[in-house]
DNA sequence: GAGTATATTGGAACAAATTGGAATATATCA
DNA sequence: TGATATATTCCAATTTGTTCCAATATACTC
């Protein structure tokens, strides 16, 4: 069965908590405990990994450790991970609550209407309004992909 | 469980102690006793990490040594690391008294809001407002790299 | 060197926020 | 139409944060 995927409306309940639809909670069980990590993302929306996905992609080594000593880039690179994730489990009740500082920059203040949306590694949380203005953004990029694609085709006929 | 994450903000107390968010003093001491070193940073922060994190940053070998004699610009490097830290031990009630001799740099003195940032290998206390520039800086360098990487996919189809 | 004053530290008590669960309401399917 | 599953609201218990105070240690003065 497809793991992650499908765009399913929530709401933001007065204590900031997410009820996540069930087949979005058997997919993260299926792969964990229900352990999961909160991205927020530059984008404005609120990325949820499954642990195990969020760790191989900030993976590191001694090498990392002796750079952030060295280089303010390195730090600037730990600091923005490290500030935008937190981790959380998954109630029994399939609830999770959104970290409070990251309620703001993805526009998911307590009481607010969002969308859950499958990502293939995880989920994203976002705000309906903004969510639909990037939908409406990808959209856009792909046909441009595709008149170019187009022009291209009649040109490289050489 | 995804260590050293995160925004808090916390207050730098009439001491200028600092009460650290449960989260933290749970991450430093599943890493040790609570020992921990200060470095105050070049851009304006104090950061805090283990001490087996803060050793291995520094590790030297008798090259470094060698050089020290030989390289004004290494021994510089020793002198600012030498100079800038400082180490401590988190108390029972997770607290830690800022050093003296850094909180005038690192804009943390008794009395200002501060935030304790995690920076994936250790945390980062900021004073707020200077916190926020900081924000600012990485957020809007990283939409920049998302218009960038938007444009690459139309032009280098190839 | 003794006494006083100041600074520093640890702890306790109170207030606020968060969390989990239960109860009720609503929707869905057979 | 009834039974099951899902959604929403509300409340109580626990946890967390903050402030205040007392005790100890340190420094300073006489």
């Amino acid at each position: 069965m497809l793991a992650f995927c499908g765009q399913d409306k929530v709401l933001v309940d007065a204590n900031g908590r997410v009820k996540l639809p069930v087949h979005v909670v058997e997919d993260f069980l299926s792969d964990g405990k229900g352990d999961v990590v909160f991205y927020c993302l530059p984008e404005g929306a609120l990325a949820i990994y499954p642990e195990k996905v969020y760790a191989e992609m900030r993976r590191r080594d001694a090498e990392d450790i002796r750079k952030a000593g060295m280089s303010m880039l390195k730090r600037r690179d730990l600091r923005r991970f490290g500030a935008w994730s937190a981790s959380a489990t998954i109630t029994q009740q399939g609830r999770l609550t959104l970290p409070v500082e990251f309620r703001q920059p993805a526009l998911l203040e307590a009481g607010t209407e969002a969308i859950v949306i499958g990502v293939e590694i995880g989920v994203e949380i976002w705000n309906l309004k903004r969510w639909q203005d990037e939908l409406k953004l990808i959209n856009e990029h792909e046909l441009d992909r595709g008149d170019l694609e187009l022009a291209q085709d009649l040109k490289i006929e050489s």
